[in-house]
Formats: C-alpha cells, structure tokens, sequence
DNA sequence: GTGAAAGCGCTAACAA
DNA sequence: TTGTTAGCGCTTTCAC
C-alpha cells in the first residue's frame, strides 16, 4: 500500500456509477470511440466521471497501447540559454496531442547520453528529441532507431548518419560573419572554437575560415579550442588569445554567445573596450544576448522554431514509422548590434562595393 | 500493432532463456530482491538479460507498484534564466533513485496550470514540484495533496497555504537592496514590480519599501506594476518611470534580472546612463546577469541549491506520505556590480559609519 | 530458493 | 449499442 492517501477512482466505479460495463465507459469516455456509444449514455458516464472527480490513468492505457505518449528530450546543458526557447518550441507542438516531455541533461557526456536513453528507453517514450549529439554517438542512436523508437537531432545533427535532423546552416553562420567583419574593414581575426567533435562548431568553423581565407582575411588561430562552449571556457579562450599574442586581432568570433560573453568579460578585464579594440560576435542570439555589455553582434538561431519543428517531427515518427522524415535545414541570419565595428586605427579598408 | 519494428524483449523471455520463471528473473533482476535468489541462477538471468539486450518496462513496473518514478515540474517560463539552474538541481537530485522530470510550462496561466496538473496527475507523477505559484493557487493544490501526491513549491511560495516550500527570503532581498542604494547616497529611488499576485514579488516590493521609509529614501511609485516579470515588461515600466516623471529617480530596483535588463535598454534608448544617471539594481543573478550593460548589481539567488533541495523535499514526500516535509528558508545576498554608483550631482551623504 | 497465480487499470477484439 | 473476455509486462503474496 504504497500510497495509503490516494483513492483515486477508477473507471469501473465510474462505470458502476452509470450503470454500465467498464468498456463502455472506457468508449464513452474516449473520444475517438464516443461515437460508438449512445448520447444518453455517454452523457451518463460523464456525469459520474465529473462527479467522482475521475482521472484517466494513462500509465495503464499506456501499457495497454505499447504508447506511453511521452517524448524524451536530451539537452546538453540546462544553463544555455538557448534552451529554453527550445523547450517551449517543443511543448507547443506536443502539446495539442497530449504528449509531454520528459528532459534530462548529459552534459555532453557520454556516459551519461547512453543512460540517459536506456532510463528513458525503460519508461518507454515514444520518440526522442536530441539537441546534444556528439560525433561518437551515431551508432548508439541508431540502435535506438533500430529498436523502433524515432529521434530526432535538432540544433546539433550527426554527419552522414542518415537520422532525421533540424538545424541551421551554420557553415554559412561561420561565412557571414567573416563577411561582416571583412566589411568593416577588419584583416586579422580570430575564433573562439567550440569542441571540434560536435558537427555544428566544426562548420561554424570551417564556413569561418574558409571565407576568411577568400576574403583575405589573417586568421589567427587560438591555441585550443574550448572543451565546452561556456562562458568558462570562452574566458580560457580569449585569455590564450590576448596573452599569447602580442598582436592581438581586431576581431573574435565565438561559436556561441556564452562564450562571447566570457570573451567580453576578459576584454574588459584587460582594459579593453569592445568594439573599439575588439570587435566580438557570438551565435545563436539566445535571450539576453542583446542585453550584453556591449550589447552583441551574433547569428540568429530559431530556437523557438526549430523546437516546433522538431516536435512536429517527432509525432510524426511515432505515428507513422514508415514515413521517412526528411531533415530540415533553416537559415541563419546576422543581428548587427554594438559589439562589432570597424577596427582601430585603420581605414576601412574593406572589399569595396561597386561605385 | 503499433510498433511494428519495435521488438524489446520481455522479461519471459530472459527467464526462458536463463531457465527459471518469470518470478525468479524479476528478483534476479531487482537490486532489492536478488539476495532471495541463488547466485548462480542470478548470474543465468543477468547474463540471460544482457544476451537480449533487455531493458524493463517502467510503465508496467509503474503500473503494478503504483509508483511511476516521475516528477512533474512546473515553470512558469522557459524563457527565464533561472529555470535552467533550477532544473538542473532537480535532476542532480533525482537522478540517483531513477526519478525523471516531466517538465511543463504555465506561462503563468492559471488554466494552464490546472491543464498540466491534470495531464500530469494522469500520468501519475509521484510528486510536484511547482515553481510557477500565484496566489489564487492554493486550494487547486491543497485538492493535489490531499488526493495523494505530495506538492513542493519552490522559488515562489503561497503565504498561509502550509504548503512545504523552499524560497529565498524575498522581503530581506528588498532590504538589503534599499540599505545599498542609501548607503551609496541615493534619496529618489523607484520600483519595477513584478506581478502582485506573486507573493515573492510582493515581498520584494514590501522589503523595499519599508526599507526605504525607514532610512528616508522616497520611493516613487512606478504608474503600474508589470504584467508578467519580463524583459519587454521591465522595458514597459521603466518607460512609464521616465516618461511621467520629469524629475526621474537616481536608483531603479527590478524585481528580477529580465526586468532590470528591459529596464537597461530603455535607459540607454534615453541616452542615459547607468550607473551615471541611474542605478539598476534586479533579483536573481542569472546566468549573464553579470554580463549585461553594465553588469548587474542583483541579488543572488541559488536557483541550483533550491532545485536541489525541492527535488530532495519531493522525494522525501514520495518515499514517506507521512513525514511532514518542513519548508526550507533560503538566505538572499546582495552581489556588488557595475550597475550601481553614488547618484549623480551628488555627494555622498548617506549615513556615515562610525568612525 | 523457486514456482504458481492473481492482478495493477485500462483497451480492444469478438460476441451478443 | 453494449457486454464478455483477454491480456499489456511486470511484481508479489503464497505455497512448495
């Protein structure tokens, strides 16, 4: 007797109460097969429902359905502020349809993905929502896959893994922001890397330098990248960037905006002023990140959307298994606000625009 | 069938394999039980399970034990900084029973609270724990507990409820931010405040206020109180403060970061200065608040350390119905930033400490 | 130490 | 239209 409080009623005294069998109540009281009763009837059974004060045990239709109408959700670290819009994005698609959320943190670890998804495994959820993948974990999620239940990869996807995805394109976050600052007039740069073994920073990455280099500009590497993309560790970061070079670069690009503001803090901390010294641009504008000091450059990422999306992607894997749901691919786009100008003491001496 | 790929192995299965009855695997199995079971033959079934890949079903475990081994959460917004520390402490506490989170959000909507706390009693969650209270909650809740299921509040409590409850000393949090303002000389000082069917909020409000009269400041009040604790709400009333009085306060203190930041802007918009012209003081210290222009003077609150506790307070009520779980008062601290100086054209002239 | 049997609360054929 | 009957997958007395 666990629970030596709780009576909650169960159907059959609902059903008792109206007069009827059980089955019927669990029709009347369902309203896909409320049609296969009688008004009068039904009416009754929600009269003695209302009245009982009955709850549905959905853990018990669950096991009966082999549904349990939940979704599993996997953020990397709850202190990013992108998550909770992504949060909010889910819960409006899930919602309309009963489901709910259970979210946990893996704190990018490995140990803690893999039981993580057994725990969640285990209580049967019906889909998964991942925004903390890493390069090693194609082959445990695709043995999830394997065993029937969907996941999907939002915000952070899996190359060539084939698992359905909702992402932006951050290779071309990485090239407009390299744009940005060639505009301004900027010649040496350099970027605040995320960890390498996740997708997404290797082509905030890659798009960076690729157009550095076409746009002739110097990039200055720093001499690691973070072991994750916080502020912490965008602090360490810029700190190697400022020490070990004398000639620092007129500009940084961080892989996401808590590492931008680390950066900001130890520019400041050195009696630097962004932009005037440094110019610093972040990525995925998360809240707050144009209340920084200075307020900040960064590359807009729909969290909100991409939560939708994946939601709806999600209760589409688990009705219909055999539909192929195809990844989706959405645009960055570059919010100009005060942490970026042109570099000091120089011209602006950009690529120049047609006369 | 509405899997048609899923294939879990039962728990038939393994004993089949290893050779014993269900029964026996099911001890075999359970850390709790396998002391009644032969080693050797505990040996067969977990050899028996790892061969198969077994996984239990939680749903069915639940079913029978009347125990489903979730929590529902509750935040009033996703988007609020503070909700990732939070619900990071709530995992860091749950975790090592096997308890998951399901997680929702009311957007401080009275009809969705209902909503998610019927969805959520449906799914027979052992425990809440509510970090979204507003005043006219507590006989909704008080209906909760008494059918069975314990309910925490946290971050926000409901005065007179004797629901159990971990907060911050919020009145003590407004004194302390009056006591710094007049220490630095301040002598008009004004209020951002947050809803007040929010006791926290209230406190807040009260804390300062009775402060402020008791060392002389005059408070002036803002012409409305905030709708919702938000950034565009904090923009909204600070707005308000500026624009009604011609003769504008030295010191603004927001009920919380996101409002203060709202409030940041506006000022700056005005070609202001904080702290030049004004100080901004908020309540939280969120993840960036020390990171926003200027970086904030606030008061600390340990989201963590509360989740933390609400997760240990919820377990507590599950495992024991009987054991009142006691409320747990946190102490609120003033952390010393940018966004605060001595008011402008001003000597300091607040009360000198003794000699 | 292990097996047999009942049942958690619900749904879904199948019958009537 | 409604009732009967079997379970979903697990745990847990109760015997042996």
């Amino acid at each position: 007797m666990p629970h030596p409080l709780r009576r909650e009623p169960r159907l059959v005294e609902v059903a008792k109460r109206a007069g009827v069998h059980v089955s019927t109540a669990s029709r009347a009281l369902n309203p896909e097969r409320r049609g296969l009763v009688n008004d009068q009837t039904a009416a009754r059974v929600a009269t003695a429902a209302m009245e009982l004060g009955y709850t549905i045990d959905l853990v018990a239709r669950g096991l009966k359905r082999g549904r349990s109408g939940m979704l599993g959700v996997l953020v990397a670290d709850f202190g990013n502020p992108f998550v909770g819009p992504l949060l909010r994005g889910i819960e409006d698609a899930v919602e309309p349809t009963g489901h709910v959320a259970v979210v946990v943190e893996t704190r990018d670890d490995p140990i803690r993905l893999r039981q993580h998804l057994r725990s969640l495994a285990s209580r049967r959820v019906d889909g998964f929502i991942l925004a903390a993948a890493k390069d090693g974990d194609t082959d445990l999620l695709r043995a999830v896959v394997a065993r029937g239940t969907p996941v999907i990869l939002v915000v952070r996807d899996l190359e060539r893994s084939g698992l359905p995805s909702v992402v932006v394109d951050d290779e071309l976050g990485g090239t407009i922001v390299a744009e940005h600052l060639a505009r301004l007039g900027h010649r040496r740069v350099a970027q605040l890397a995320g960890p390498d073994d996740i997708a997404v920073f290797r082509r905030r990455r890659l798009g960076f330098g690729k157009t550095c280099a076409a746009l002739g500009l110097s990039l200055v590497e720093a001499p690691f990248r973070a072991a994750e993309p916080t502020v912490a560790e965008g602090r360490r970061a810029m700190t190697a960037v400022l020490r070990v070079l004398d000639n620092h670069p007129s500009a940084v690009y961080a892989h996401n905006d808590q590492m931008a503001a680390g950066a900001l803090e130890v520019i400041a901390e050195h009696g630097l002023s962004c932009p005037r010294d440094i110019s610093v641009v972040g990525f995925n504008d998360a809240p707050l990140a144009g209340n920084l000091a200075p307020p900040l450059t960064t590359v807009r990422v729909p969290s909100e959307e991409m939560g939708r999306i994946a939601g709806q992607m999600a209760l589409a894997g688990v009705e219909g298994p055999q539909t192929r749901v195809r990844s989706v691919l959405l645009e960055p786009e570059l919010v100009l606000r005060a942490s970026t100008a042109a570099p000091p003491a120089t011209a602006v001496i950009g690529p120049k625009e047609a006369p």
